[in-house]
DNA sequence: CCATTAACCTGACAGC
DNA sequence: TGCTGTCAGGTTAATG
């Protein structure tokens, strides 16, 4: 589920048992996710208190009081998932580890949050807080979206340098941070660009309205998931929301929310599915 | 250098 | 029911 609006929704939901709290223990099941665990992560984890617990594109960073930020990537089917709300005891048993929770964070006196990732695309690693920009998952990432450094002149001439699609070209990480394929069609819907479309051969003017139509859709998606959080915490955390208001996202076929007639229609580009009204978008 | 494709892994779902 | 094929919110390594 994880685009950085989802990303962000889980940060949310972390920030009141994680952040300012020390985590107890660390229970880890596997060696790797996408790659090895940090050399002696559990122990490296034990007895540290999270400082913050921020976001950077789609990564969670929680920085510890050792100086050193624990970096979380939910890749494709990661979730984070609150399973207990106080400390067990009798009347309180700890729950039962489910499949594919592969590390299990202990907080002091609170609950605990299970990293669950079926498909295993996920990721963390430990690295000096003050030289997290230079971390090798970090380095390369564009600005983030809802961030200071994303504006109309930025995006138009990083696209004047890319012959791909709009489509991929939008969802290169080093163009902007935090898109996936989701927001990447709605925001080409709402702008009225095709996703075939060269981004080099867009015009300054159609490329501006990008960018609030990146930050609208972004900060919409962040409120829906931010009305779920609660239910979020309490249940398990793949409650939809914001996909109820998609407009052309996994439609193919119905008609086209702006009533033009056209039936949105399904692509491959770069290998992954593109969604768009070809009579809307242009 | 850039752009496209295959690969990582499991699960859900459609069709037979 | 169970098999097979396809697809999935991401990102990297390999290939052209």
């Amino acid at each position: 589920m994880p685009e950085l609006p989802e990303v962000e929704t889980v940060r949310r939901g972390l920030q009141p048992v994680m952040e300012g709290r020390v985590i107890a223990k660390v229970d880890v099941f596997r060696p790797d996710l996408r790659w090895p665990f940090p050399e002696a992560m559990a122990e490296r984890l034990q007895g540290r208190t999270i400082r913050a617990l921020r976001r950077r594109s789609k990564y969670i960073l929680a920085d510890l009081d050792s100086e050193e930020t624990l970096i979380i990537h939910l890749g494709m089917s990661g979730r984070m998932q609150i399973t207990q709300s106080a400390p067990a005891h009798e009347n309180h048993p700890a729950p039962e580890r489910q499949k594919h929770d592969h590390v299990v964070f202990h907080m002091l006196d609170g609950p605990q949050i299970a990293f669950n990732d079926a498909r295993r695309f996920g990721a963390m690693d430990l690295a000096p807080t003050a030289r997290l920009e230079q971390h090798w998952l970090i380095e390369k990432l564009g600005p983030e979206p809802l961030g200071n450094l994303f504006d109309e002149t930025y995006l138009i001439d990083a696209l004047k340098k890319k012959g791909a699609p709009i489509k991929t070209a939008l969802l290169d990480q080093t163009v902007v941070a935090g898109l996936g394929n989701i927001y990447v069609c709605e925001v080409l819907f709402r702008t009225g660009i095709s996703p075939k479309r060269k981004a080099s051969n867009l015009s300054a003017a159609r490329v501006a309205t990008l960018v609030p139509a990146i930050r609208s859709v972004l900060e919409e998606a962040i409120e829906s998931g931010g009305s779920s959080l609660q239910d979020h915490r309490q249940v398990d955390g793949d409650l939809g929301y914001f996909q109820h208001n998609f407009a052309v996202y996994d439609r193919s076929g119905d008609p086209c929310k702006s009533d033009c007639g056209a039936k949105i229609t399904r692509v491959v580009q770069s290998g992954r599915s593109s969604f768009y009204c070809p009579k809307c978008q242009r």
